[in-house]
DNA sequence: GATAAAAGTTAATCTAGTTTAACTTCATTT
DNA sequence: AAATGAAGTTAAACTAGATTAACTTTTATC
């Protein structure tokens, strides 16, 4: 188990002592999983919330006609759940899917539950992390109202460059909630420009 | 100073001390803005969260049209801020305006600071409330891109009544990312369809 | 290396929602 | 109670993006 990169995450907002550390570190899962598999399906319960040490995963929402919805990526250092369901542990909205083979840190419900007593300095941790994310979500709702589909997919491409390499354009137009064709025409349209 | 509304409010997540309430409140300002006031412009740092007392307001982004695109209201027991300013102390994205007379308890950035470090509760209270706004702003996003305008708005009657009694349609239209003559459309659609 | 399946492209037609503009209703001020 | 302005309505013309469908390119499989 490689705890760099966890380490080096969590850094960034609080500072553990040893002790702290082993005591996080054993009550971590490490999982691995395969490209295509799932780790939340909507309707089951989400039993963890998951760091991601390598790999892809995007989360979906699936309507009753069986279109797919994305509403987001993750990548490495980045956190993937349907975290809804797992804070208040009802059924998913949502679900979320390996793109890659992907290598995961889990905390299961009662770990955390358990962690966050014993090192509260995990509440700020999580706070700080949830409040960025919340804003980040904030933003993308103001941009889908007052952006074009072209000015969004430019966003997308210079805030996540490493991603837009990652994934297929048919999921990134689904990200961007607009058809795999649209945003097949904004790529020619943009390529013209040039 | 009425301290139950906040106190009942926070008792839902965390379980203070008579000790930790008086400290937490003696780090709380009152203050009364009027209706059309501004608590946060858009460019200046957002210097407090605010728990709102009575009252209500808008979150809004501006753009270089003029245009206003609102990101949401709050009301009694909830909060309003620009988050993202306030967390990073950099300029804000959003104005937040009151639409009534509106009571608040302020909490200043240095203030909410020492809470945290003198009452390491509050990291848990601060934690479960952004996790929930960030699962609502998920939420919304999905609906956004899957729903029709119509549906949207079916939705918002229901989940914020009180909301949409207290605020004028075309700022309505403006949250639910539609013009005001298009709402006034689909309203008349479903009075017709009654 | 042939074949099939998945991903991406192009173009015609269509529609949900926008824009513009004139009109009505309601609230506020004098 | 008249006058002004803000909020809401209606309808015609318009457009960003969806839908449908045929086609091409890439990737995976045998």
């Amino acid at each position: 188990m490689n705890k760099k990169p966890f380490l080096n995450y969590i850094n960034r907002y609080i500072h553990l002592t040893i002790e702290e550390e082993n005591l996080l570190f054993s009550k971590i899962i490490e999982r691995n999983y395969l490209k295509d598999q799932y780790i939340v399906q909507q309707g089951d319960t989400c039993k963890t919330v998951n760091f991601i040490i390598s790999g892809c995963t995007k989360t979906f929402y699936m309507n009753t006609d069986g279109q797919e919805h994305i509403v987001g990526f993750s990548i490495e250092d980045w956190w993937t759940s349907d975290l809804g369901s797992f804070i208040t542990q009802t059924p998913a909205d949502f679900n979320v899917q390996c793109l890659e083979n992907t290598k995961l840190f889990q905390f299961t419900y009662d770990n955390l539950e358990e962690l966050y007593e014993e090192i509260p300095k995990l509440e700020r941790l999580f706070r700080k992390i949830t409040e960025r994310a919340f804003v980040a979500s904030q933003k993308r709702i103001i941009r889908n109202f007052s952006l074009s589909a072209k000015e969004r997919y430019q966003i997308f491409k210079t805030t996540y460059p490493k991603i837009e390499q990652r994934v297929p354009q048919y999921m990134i137009a689904s990200y961007l909630g607009i058809t795999k064709e649209f945003l097949s025409k904004i790529k020619s349209q943009m390529t013209q420009e040039r």
